[in-house]
DNA sequence: AGGGGATTATTATGCAGCTTAATAATCACT
DNA sequence: AGTGATTATTAAGCTGCATAATAATCCCCT
């Protein structure tokens, strides 16, 4: 039997494999990523009925009390009339209140209701589970280092 | 009167400034910048009259000539179902023509045509720049990084 | 005052991408 | 030969997102 053959330096696809000429490209990794990471996130709140989009608007509202839909549009780079149907899934579940503002009739202020509030600390629990799984391949000092590149190429 | 109120040590929005509790998240800050990327990608793919998804395609039928399309279903986290509408805009645009394999009758190959090949060349091109706007805040060192760590994260 | 244009929010409508289910053809195995 | 699995495509439906239309309020300027 002759020496097994040996594995070439780079790019060795085996046999059959296949050639992927994105596989260097960062925004197709990006993509990839992202598909994971909804992967994992449906996986784990598919009990708690609330979407990735949903979840974000809640936890900046959690955070941000009185905090009003268009500052939320812009966080998230969403457009103000999906904040909208957005938050109306968030009050039909008894999670948010919308309330005027006395300086500003336009706009509506909103809250977390005291059934919001508890809920919330099981959904934060749960999306620190998922964040781990999703970046279970990562030491925690990649993880951070992971983190810090995302902000710097996020702004701007 | 008492001191003024001591500025919490950590996350310390300035008056008016929100706090972004999905920051640190990694998740999140993937999400974020794979709507940036699509974002640069329309810029910059809009005369060519070509998907993300339909580029990716078309990118493992160029470096893979003759691949079938369960392979890039695979591939590419899409289901064989996208690939074939996606095959078939490919081939309306007259990139691609579907070719029998004579050894497996179900399946069909994959291959660029004269004017895919030539059309490639652009694309290409275009990719390349899409690629260096979107890591535009990186340093080449930390893309280069950035790409390991999304690789690493990805292969589980 | 009060009227015109800008701002804020919401609702309504449409569409692209994706999923699942249905269909068709072929293969592998007994 | 026949049955069940594989491969591909088509068809139908849903979701998320964007754009456009509507409504209410604010700002400012004459």
């Amino acid at each position: 039997m002759p020496k097994p053959a040996p594995e070439p330096e780079v790019a060795p696809p085996r046999e059959n494999a296949i050639a992927s000429p994105l596989a260097e490209s960062p925004a197709f990794l990006v993509r990839l990523a992202q598909l994971r990471a909804f992967d994992e996130f449906h996986r784990n709140f598919a009990e708690l009925g609330v979407t990735p989009a949903g979840f974000s608007v809640f936890a900046l509202i959690v955070a941000n009390p009185g905090i009003r839909p268009g500052a939320i549009a812009e966080e998230l780079r969403v457009k103000p009339s999906n904040v909208a149907v957005l938050v109306n899934g968030l009050v039909a579940a008894g999670l948010v209140r919308r309330e005027a503002d006395q300086a500003e009739l336009r706009a509506s202020l909103l809250h977390p209701t005291a059934a919001g509030s508890r809920a919330w600390r099981e959904m934060d629990r749960t999306h620190r589970e998922t964040d781990a799984q999703f970046a279970a391949g990562l030491t925690p000092a990649e993880r951070s280092q992971f983190v810090t590149l995302l902000r710097k190429l996020l702004h701007r």
